[in-house]
DNA sequence: CGTCAATTTGAAGAGGAATTCAAAACGGGA
DNA sequence: TCCCGTTTTGAATTCCTCTTCAAATTGACG
């Protein structure tokens, strides 16, 4: 038998089983099976902790948006200078090949925002997340001289956010061509144009 | 009985069928009897001209693809102005709205494309043809002298696209601030910034 | 060490979806 | 009009997943 386990224990087991096993068969592909599986235990087992398998997706999904950008939010604490600060960040997001599981978790969505209320607000919060993050270090560095900006600073953060998003898409595609490094490549082209800064690193 | 029709336009009818499916019960959702449903006809019949269903859910998406591309084509080559071009695919590549039935079926795709080479590669065609689609317009208001690119018309060609794509993502998933108005200006004042041009339309 | 509640298993059964196929329905062409 | 090959149906079968639940196992705690 697997290894017994607290109430809560078990818990995070699970999500970070489901987070795994929407990856492999996608977020409208996964069944029961393929979460115990993941997780080790038998479907019976997984259904005492969560009846409604629907939820135990939401919540896999949910922690792997709340990592995903608390992740980057730390990555950024550690800086002080908004060139580093624009330049790392934009890294942050991207994935580091087509296999990252932050970002191919992530990509599931996409499609079934459109069909889920519940997902589609998800997403559009950690959207709007995502742009202030942006909008705060796009500001700083306008106010210490350090960026002139070519518009608001929310048009260039939702473009930066965007484009982080279609290039995290293509990346998990195997584009050929445009992997992390070109993306970020990609991006950083535009927030040259849009800050004036060359953002050398 | 359904109505009794040839080979070929059945055909095209379940296409169209699992096209429809799929938007509502997403890639990897979609079953025989939906595809059956929408079609009119049953299990059965959907089976007599596709064996296989995954190979009626290529082919409708392959045809969505196409049809989405062709469309952007199609207006394109109604204009000669460089300008009136640009700013007139960044529309075409935007969905009309939250429900555009194009922009929805492509965003079935995201997540799939990281776990089945088929879609990736189906996936990657697209985006690489509306870049070369951006590149000749981009190339051709640079040659006229109407464009002062900013970087290399592949990388801006490349940042725009990816932005369509984000951005109907934003859409589909009904992101309260952006709809196709707002995030064609998004992308617009990129391309404002990219070609030195104001794009007044 | 023994008890007890919580956790996990595994088997049984209920429900659905895919698949198969014989029979029916249809329409184009003679 | 009738025939014949094609298309469609619908029922039977198989396969698979979810769900339920009694029994077994476990670890915490006294």
């Amino acid at each position: 038998m697997a290894q017994r386990k607290s109430r809560s224990d078990r818990r995070l087991d699970l999500i970070e089983a489901a987070r795994r096993a929407i990856i492999r068969h996608g977020i409208d592909g996964v069944q029961l099976s393929h979460v115990a599986e993941e997780a080790g235990l038998t479907s019976g087992a997984v259904l005492y902790h969560y009846p409604d398998l629907s939820e135990l997706l939401m919540e896999a999904q949910h922690a792997g948006m709340e990592r995903f950008y608390e992740q980057r939010l730390r990555q950024l604490a550690t800086l002080t200078d908004p060139v580093q600060k624009l330049v790392v960040t934009i890294r942050s997001g991207l994935p580091t090949g087509p296999l990252d599981p932050d970002v191919r978790l992530l990509n599931e969505l996409g499609g079934a925002a459109g069909r889920n209320r519940v997902y589609g607000v998800l997403l559009t919060s950690l959207y709007d997340r995502q742009v202030s993050m942006y909008q705060a270090i796009l500001d700083t560095g306008a106010a210490l001289g350090v960026f002139r900006l070519s518009a608001d600073s929310v048009t260039i953060a939702r473009n930066l956010v965007a484009l982080e998003d279609a290039y995290g898409y293509r990346i998990t595609a195997r584009h050929p061509l445009i992997g992390p490094d070109e993306a970020a490549e990609l991006i950083l082209s535009y927030a040259r144009a849009a800050t004036g800064n060359d953002l050398l690193h």
